[in-house]
DNA sequence: TGAGTCAGTTAACGTTTTTTAACAGCGGTT
DNA sequence: AACCGCTGTTAAAAAACGTTAACTGACTCA
């Protein structure tokens, strides 16, 4: 249940445009295009964003234009310039209109990834969600809390027991491979690692036991699967 | 009472780092220069910060390194680097460490002003990272005149409950990795001081157990977490 | 200058968590 | 059926952590 950020990209370049999406899209972002400056304030007016990238140079409306447009609505979204200029000049105006960041153009993809990670990282909400929780039939599981809530005793998870159990609940109903889970969980999928995930397995199904429609079954070779009926 | 924002500059050039600073301070920044790596991460632990420069290239710790431990314990600060460099491998691996911007010498003290006003001006007004303190629920908590305010009495923190404390704040509801904290609180992750911590931990946890909704909990072999409900 | 205080470390012992060992059973193959 | 790799389970061993208290060294102040 991870939000994506979504990203308002414009820039008049069609190519240049399709590139960038399809690259953002690859990365995990949901990538809005808009072909001029018009266009793109248009779209920040009627959605949400949380990241801008414009290019500065395009028809209609510019993007240092655009960007002081956004910035009378919107002080704090993050704006990163794309420009084909690389002069001193400027890469102040942009900053003074109150740009986060620019790059000139050509540029790297991988170089435009690391600014935009860069930039969210720090306008990050502080508190990630601890209240999620799920139901495995009718126990209720809080993974952030490692709490499960049987029928008269709330049980404290091990680390181990709880990144094992959320594993499972993620992918309840399909099969959780086991090589990858040795990975993820015991950072190695040696023989001695397996063992200790089948100690595990069986700890977690006794925990699971007093509700007879939960089931981890293992598929023989291949791993385990959490079955709720 | 208003605070200026306060800058950690590493830079070993004497000469550099004298003018970078007087120019900073004049601009309104409290600035603290440090020679090297090391000290800097000294001073980045024993006191607060919210912005670093740091040069790439010095002796005994360089800023590379510097960055990847300071972002083990606090992955928000904003770090900028200054590298003599201008190889695009050198400017990726600092973003990829979590870099937020990077100059490239010699550069306009005008343009290193504006990549800060940049960088600070959303997090300054939102943050009341300014004037430092925080809640841990119903628990007021004053980093930087170590105290807390419990429900019958105000609590003077030492100076390691105090480092240890903030780190575990500012990292609320994730891990603190362990080794990482002994190296920022204790300067090194040897067992007595692993020991260390762990009584610390536990000065903590009595410290803070009249509010029932915070939590201090271990994750194996990794680290702890403070986890607020 | 020497008893008292205080932050921090080390020691000691207890508990929890995880790994390893040991043995038994199961599943698929030949 | 005989075999062999895979899994189930329990118990013992090892590692990591929790807590209290004794200890150490630095500082204070009469």
């Amino acid at each position: 249940m991870e939000k994506r950020t979504s990203i308002l990209l414009a820039e008049d370049d069609v190519n240049l445009g399709h590139l960038l999406q399809t690259f953002l899209k690859s990365k995990g972002f949901d990538v809005t295009l808009a072909q001029n400056g018009k266009i793109a304030f248009d779209k920040f007016n009627s959605d949400t964003y949380q990241f801008c990238i414009f290019d500065v140079m395009m028809p209609e409306m510019d993007g240092f234009t655009l960007a002081k447009e956004i910035r009378e609505i919107d002080r704090k979204v993050p704006i990163l310039f794309l420009t084909a200029k690389s002069m001193k000049e400027d890469k102040l105006e942009g900053f003074s209109i109150g740009a986060d960041d620019y790059l000139t153009k050509p540029f790297a993809m991988e170089e435009l990834l690391a600014r935009i990670t860069a930039i969210t990282r720090r306008t990050e909400t502080t508190d990630s969600e601890v209240d999620q929780h799920y139901l495995i039939g009718t126990i209720k599981y809080e993974p952030d809390i490692r709490l499960l809530h049987l029928k008269d005793e709330v049980k404290k998870l091990t680390t181990k027991e709880n990144q094992l159990l959320k594993l499972l609940v993620k992918n309840k109903n399909e099969i959780l491979d086991r090589q990858a889970t040795l990975r993820a969980v015991w950072g190695d999928d040696n023989y001695f690692n397996g063992r200790s995930m089948d100690v595990y397995i069986a700890k977690l199904r006794k925990a699971l036991k007093e509700d007879e429609s939960i089931e981890i079954m293992n598929v023989h070779g291949k791993g385990f699967k959490l079955v709720v009926k």
